[in-house]
DNA sequence: CCAAAAAATGACGACTTGTCAAAACGCGAC
DNA sequence: GTCGCGTTTTGACAAGTCGTCATTTTTTGG
């Protein structure tokens, strides 16, 4: 007998409960306190109906952050939208960047616990592949813009350099930046008053470096993140502020 | 009584020898991997012994961290010794930045291990102290190199810009960078074949846009990285070829 | 050679993860 | 209503790990 529809929107249901404590869990204790029986208490369940949902705790954490993860491209798609320049989409594929870390801080944890090769490879390739298509479809969006730049006149890359070099120059910056945010609290002690404004120069300084035009003393960049902040991501910056 | 000066020996050479155990373990099976119990039967000795060298398994990744963080310093402050311009000398801690990932491929593992918060907070104050410590000096070496580069005249930072800034802004790339390198494994695939050199020309690319002089068009900074890499780096550079 | 100090040992308690036989439940048929 | 059968849930359990500490072994100085 089919499974009524019911049961399987109960069974949904309880998957999201599931995830939304132990993303909290995750959030407060860390890794280490991430606990499958503490999981189960909290929500009245025995520990093998948790495993029906999840085959390994890895496996939740993998399910924790392909939740997270989906969220990026389609910021980054409506980034991408963004009605301007070349240099000025890109300017927004940043803002939501920025946005997307601000928005989900703990991400970046389950990430980084993720990228241990010994926890990875315990998780679903299924889930594996969901992750890494996120990364692939980020990746496409941004060169696509790089390339719209080179066919606009807009940027020459050097010799030898294709979009995806200056793609990886981007995302290294970015993922670089909010990893030391995340992880190196006294920032401000080592001299850097405002790491996000700080990581957002530095783009800058990079893309004026390879003649992206129009270049940053050309433009206010800093104007045009703003209004993608309140063209685009409205909702968003809104849900920041509340929280 | 003092313990004698053999049997303080033997005891630094047999931390050294749990030491090299648990890094071989680590970098075979991952931290998960890693296990109190097969380091102790892999050098005959008991737990309880190891656990006189090191009062957690997070302690002795900590000491694992300590160890291998020390050398970066003293990379560091070699290559900030080149005899050139500002802009070389920062460009041969690029070379050294880019060495000491490549000679220590493991070491990224173990600080990204430690980074998970819920780790870090189990090992002792003192270990923190010490890897802080070899970060702080990494910091001021390069900032100071900033610091010549502008009472020379070869650079000027945007105003409300500090060194820390730029140096941030350097630090955010060759960490990231490195960081995707060394866990997102088909770079390839996504056009990026060159991946080290590839930061390489990002970074150069930053400084350009910051106008640290001379230029990148105007002075050859990939020659200027393989004499750092046969001038200041030599035996390194055999070390990893034989590696 | 002996006694006291130091070092090494490994059985043990506490805690986790993941399994699975058994119990509880739901649902249609009668 | 209640019976029977397939499904779901349960929690005791096996296996594995960390860190401790009373006990045993070794070393040292006299």
């Amino acid at each position: 007998m089919a499974t009524s529809a019911r049961k399987q929107r109960e069974f949904q249901q309880r998957e999201q409960a599931i995830l939304d404590v132990a993303r909290e869990m995750l959030a407060e204790r860390g890794y280490l306190g991430l606990n499958m029986d503490r999981i189960a208490e909290a929500l009245e369940y025995s520990k093998g109906t948790i495993y029906q949902h999840f085959s390994s705790k890895e496996d939740l954490l993998m399910a924790l952050a392909v939740q997270t993860s989906e969220k990026r491209p389609s910021m980054f798609a409506r980034a991408a939208a963004f009605d301007g320049s070349s240099r000025e989409r890109v300017t927004a594929i940043g803002c939501a960047a920025e946005l997307f870390v601000q928005l989900f801080p703990d991400h970046f944890r389950v990430e980084q616990i993720l990228q241990l090769t010994s926890i990875w490879e315990k998780t679903s390739e299924q889930r594996q592949q969901l992750l890494r298509a996120c990364q692939s479809r980020c990746l496409t969006i941004v060169s696509g813009i790089v390339r719209d730049a080179i066919d606009e006149g807009d940027l020459e890359l050097p010799e030898f350099m294709t979009p995806e070099d200056l793609v990886f120059g981007m995302w290294s910056m970015s993922f670089g930046g909010y990893s030391i945010i995340a992880t190196s609290e006294p920032l401000t002690e080592l001299g850097i008053h405002d790491a996000f404004m700080t990581v957002r120069k530095n783009m800058m300084a990079m893309l004026d470096g390879y003649g992206w035009r129009p270049l940053s003393h050309e433009w206010d960049y800093l104007a045009t993140f703003e209004r993608v902040q309140h063209e685009v991501f409205a909702d968003e910056c809104r849900a920041l502020i509340t929280t």
